[in-house]
DNA sequence: TATCATTTTGAGACAGCTTATCAATTTCAA
DNA sequence: TTGAAATTGATAAGCTGTCTCAAAATGATA
């Protein structure tokens, strides 16, 4: 495991090099752990790295997550009163096809629709950091 | 005004009687106002309508936005620490491209996604009722 | 390896936004 | 008009995330 993330691993250091920053155990246990993740609140992260370092704050854990998103390590992404920090280099992307009959929730890929979201951003000045796409409605069993 | 959101007031209506709810003074006067706005923070909102009624509550606000959303009127949309409530009825759909510097919000519409989101849902056997697409990113003075 | 300026940590206080509580008031069906 | 049920307003409480600061860790340098 130690050199499963060594890219990332990498990215970070330079980052932290760039900026004055220093690396420690928190940062790298951290990383690792966010690493095995595709999307972790910073709640689920303290619950799940307390077992290993009970003595871990959680104001390290928002921090250093805050941190990745800095390095470009994380994306954070406000879901309800929750933020869910996604791990960039995960690279399926997906968005969500929900039922609002059983609540069920599909993911789906879609290049065509991503390339579309590029193109309208351009068009508008903007460069797309990330995006949400939510499609409500009812699954075929539902409609019945 | 009484009669220019006649529609809207007979989908609250519908609701409300589907659900034991009421109707009153507070939902029809916030409903009226939030008609006007594409989209609105309760906070906004509460010092909106302190002018014409100094006594109308923030909970108030915030229970009945939430009630629009689930009557379908509106749609709750989670920006940094707000929430913004987003009028469905406004000119018809839009979706919606987020400045994370400044904030701005720049509205569009594609055809074309929205042909390859039915597409989507169709290849999953769901009929989709609305949708939500949310690009983030930075204009072009905030990239700067 | 030892030194030490600088950064980071952990614990809890704090802040901003939203919801829960509850007595008083309003609605609306009978 | 009556009365059960829902709603309101004021505020307390809750939740998520950030700030504070003394103590500890890091890492550049000697």
């Amino acid at each position: 495991m130690a050199n499963k993330h060594v890219q990332e691993m990498a990215a970070l250091k330079e980052h932290l090099g760039k900026h004055q920053l220093k690396l420690t155990r928190q940062r790298e246990m951290i990383l690792s752990a966010f690493l095995r993740q595709e999307h972790i609140t910073a709640e689920a992260m303290y619950h799940q790295l307390a077992k290993s370092d009970p003595h871990l704050g959680l104001a390290t854990i928002y921090r250093t997550l805050n941190l990745f998103c800095d390095a470009g390590l994380a994306q954070a992404r406000h879901f309800g009163s929750q933020t869910k920090y996604d791990n960039v280099s995960h690279k399926g992307h997906h968005d969500h096809l929900i039922c609002t009959g059983c609540e069920k929730i599909v993911e789906f890929e879609n290049e065509e629709i991503e390339r579309l979201q590029e193109e309208v951003a351009a068009r508008n000045g903007f460069t797309i950091k990330t995006h949400r796409l939510e499609l409500y409605g009812l699954c075929s069993r539902c409609r019945h």
